[in-house]
Formats: C-alpha cells, structure tokens, sequence
DNA sequence: AGTGAGAATAGGAATTATTCCAATGAAAGT
DNA sequence: ACTTTCATTGGAATAATTCCTATTCTCACT
C-alpha cells in the first residue's frame, strides 16, 4: 500500500526531526510530477511558477534535506550540475548523449543480485549506480542517407525512437 | 602484444593528427604510475614534480586530449573534481566513501555481457558504468567496543582492511 | 638554415555550479 | 507571550573548470 506523497514526505521528515514546509512540499511534487531527471536550477525554475517567492538556495536545502530522508537520489553520470530522481526502486539510468536526457532503465532482480556480489568483503554497500551512455542509433536507411551529404550538426535535432513515455 | 606508453600515445595521437609533446607524456605517464584515479589538479601537483613550468590549463588541455583519444577514461561517480583513470578494460568502479579513494573492480565478462543486453532497441552503446559506494565493513568485534563509546567522529580515521594494494 | 602556418602551452580572467553566511521569518515548546 | 530552534532568503564566497590571448614550438616548405 503506497500512501500519498504528502504523507511519505511528512513521516520521512519527522523520523529526522525536519519539518514539512511549502517549500520541501512544492520541490519534492516537482520531482514526482516530471522525472526527467532536472537539475537544481531545473526544479528553481519550476517551483518558481508556483512560489515565485522561493530562492535558488532554498531549492538546494530541499534537495539535500530529501537526499537525506532518503526520499531522493542525487544523479551524477558526469560533469556538470547534478540531476534528482525520486525514482527509489533499484533502477539503472540513460544517458542520451545527444539530447541530453536521462530516463531510468528496469534493473532485473537477478542481476541486481549478481552486481551486489561484486563489492569486495570488508565492505559495506551504500548504493550502486549504473549509468548506459548511448546515442539514438541511426537507422540503417537513413545512415545511407547521410552518408551522402556529410556534415556535422550540434545540439538535439531529431526526435527520439521508441521512447519510453515521461 | 602490448606495446610501450610512449608508442601508444604516439600512435594514438597520431590517428587524430595531434603532437606528442612532453606534457602530454607527463600527463598520461603520471596516470599509468600511479592508479588511483587522480583529480586534475592531482595530476598536476605529480607532474609538477617532473616539469615545474607546466600549467593547470595544460593539464586539463591534456587530459581532455588522452580523453578524446580513448586513452583515458573521465571518471564521475560524484560532484566534485573528475577524477581520470587509464585502465582500458571494461571495469567498474569502487568508491570508499570514507577515505575517498576510488578503485577498480574486476567485472566478469558475462556479467558486462548481461549488462550491454539492458539497453533499449534504437540507442547505440557509447559507454556503461559501474559504480560501487561502500564503506570499510565495521568488524563486529569493534562494533560491539564502539557501540558503548558513542559518539561521532568525522574524516578518516582508521587504516581500511583487507585493502587491494595501490 | 630561414620563414610562415598552424598547433600547443601558459597564465590569467571568466564562468558555472554550489556552498556559505547573516539576517529575517515561522513554528513549537513552555 | 517568550524563547528556542528550524527554515528561508539574498547575496557573498568558493571550487572546478573553461575560455581567452599572447607566446612558444613544430613542421613543412623553401
Ligand atoms: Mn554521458
Ligand atoms: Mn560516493
Ligand atoms: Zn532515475
Ligand atoms: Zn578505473
């Protein structure tokens, strides 16, 4: 039985002694309504619609206080700002080199099990990552195609293949 | 056949049309030597030692240069400095969180083998990435000791066990 | 050997992402 | 109501990296 948002994130701050604010409340639901991964500034911008009050400081304390709690996990496949997911079942990520996107990837249980065996004795595991980097493949007729007219475009252009609804 | 430092750098640039130069021998030596996936400005501070005139612009043109070549892997398993690694093989990564160290971890061919079928129809592979964070295992004798002394100390403190030699 | 074009380095300025700090505001305990 | 503690805000400070520009180096060509 998973209860509502509100309750999770409440119970959470009380077993550490926090407490629930508009603030905590508005970042967190930002999360859980679009998990696209967003960066600090990403989830700024989009509380700012709803609270246009709250500052760019306050967003980090959030996202570190739900860090904390356990209700969120701090994304870091490579330099630059860090991304959050609220995604907390033991997941792998995508990383679209091209448009810059993360989705999150089913980890099977059996070979969660086998990755947990790795860690060398002596040690005592706090998180493992998985993290694919990949770029959309292209499809064999249009890489003919292209083939063809060469030259070197920047930035997202086309829109992804079977991509996984957000 | 495995070929000297020096000759695969050399090739290596070459296929890009790039020069050896010194620091960017430095650079790559000081990786291969000592294996604990050093920060830049790490690799600086080693290099330093051998070329006292060389720059930290350098060090980070260099890295980005071995980088680009496939000769270096740029290692992110957290916010803060990238750290670089030189080893080829496809392996994963532990993460001490309490000394900070990083090491590398076997990983098994059918388990990759596993892991490259988890990703989705349409995306072609660029990279995966394994990382472990762990903390030395609390020996259950100390444990026992250390749960009547309460009382939390911060940093490192006590040499890690059964530790890979470095 | 001399010259010019392009590549690479060095040093410092600029930028980005994040953290720190001090003042103010809100909630809870008494 | 009064006090203590927690949280938010805005701005300053920091850390890591990237950018910029002058200079140096290399190579190719005379
Ligand atoms: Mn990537
Ligand atoms: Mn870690
Ligand atoms: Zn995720
Ligand atoms: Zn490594």
């Amino acid at each position: 039985m998973v209860s509502d948002p509100h309750t999770t994130l409440s119970q959470r701050l009380a077993g550490s002694g926090l407490r629930l604010t508009p603030q905590r409340e508005l970042v967190y639901g930002v999360l859980l309504s679009q998990r696209d991964h967003p960066s600090a500034e990403d989830v700024f911008a989009r509380v700012k619609g709803q609270l246009p009050s709250i500052s760019l400081a306050t967003v980090y304390n959030c996202l570190e206080t739900l860090v904390n709690c356990g209700l969120v996990k701090q994304v870091n496949m490579e330099r630059g700002p860090s991304r959050y997911c609220p995604n907390l079942h033991e997941h792998a990520h995508l990383h679209d080199e091209i448009s810059g996107r993360v989705f999150d990837l089913e980890l099977p249980a059996d070979l969660a099990a086998r990755l947990h065996l790795l860690l060398p004795a002596g040690y005592s595991l706090s998180a493992i990552e998985l993290n694919f980097h990949a770029r959309p493949a292209v499809p064999l007729q249009e890489a003919a195609a292209a083939s063809h007219a060469e030259g070197q475009e920047a930035g997202a252009e086309k829109p992804a293949p079977t991509q996984i609804a957000s």
